[in-house]
DNA sequence: GTGTCAAATCGTGATATCGCGATGTCACGA
DNA sequence: TCGTGACATCGCGATATCACGATTTGACAC
């Protein structure tokens, strides 16, 4: 399994260096704490609305929290029709944590 | 242990969001590859001087940058003399570590 | 097609960070 | 006490981030 470049790091602390990030980040652990959507939130991720009707934030607001946390590649998007859904990448997130104590 | 809280992640997280800051974190892993000082840098920590002058960076943003680390917890000051000596707090560092993946 | 809703992107003012030189503060030695 | 060296802080312009409303794109229903 392939190490974390020092770019990747970077832009993974970045995003997860503001308040509303990192709390989304959290969120996304329990999908089903999210209102019911015609897919199951823990198949295909939360849709965007959900997301940002917790973090009440402007619709503009939220999709660049995602697209930040997407670049950081902390979250996965899947489209399906209209809307996008975004759940947690669990892979990238690990070897976060592998990384801190071990590169840095 | 207490765990971090929300804001001490944040702050620990803009910390790391730096190229260089996390260099640092990085190179304070090994004070002995910097250069010799009066106390040895397993003890006390490394001088701004050195870590200055591996950054390749202006005495007052090294100075700025080691401010960041420690607000953020870290690393640890220790001032003998006119000398300010900074060393990794692997306390932060560790909980930081279990953070991921647990809260996050 | 036409309208509508979801989401991304654009354009913006406000605010924060970046990195530096200049200045201030403190410890030391002559 | 005066100078010097180490470090922190101040003040600044440049740049980036923040959060929003407005606009655009794309998917769907009719």
């Amino acid at each position: 399994m392939e190490d974390l470049s020092d770019d990747q790091l970077v832009s993974a602390f970045k995003a997860l260096g503001h308040p509303t990030r990192l709390a989304i980040l959290g969120w996304l652990k329990d999908g089903n704490s999210f209102p019911p959507q015609d897919r199951p939130a823990d198949e295909v991720g939360v849709c965007l609305k959900h997301i940002q009707a917790r973090a009440n934030v402007s619709q503009s607001t939220a999709s660049q929290f995602m697209a930040t946390l997407q670049r950081a590649d902390l979250v996965i998007c899947t489209r399906i029709g209209q809307f996008s859904h975004y759940r947690r990448n669990e892979r990238t997130i690990a070897k976060l944590g592998e990384a801190i104590g071990g590169d840095i």
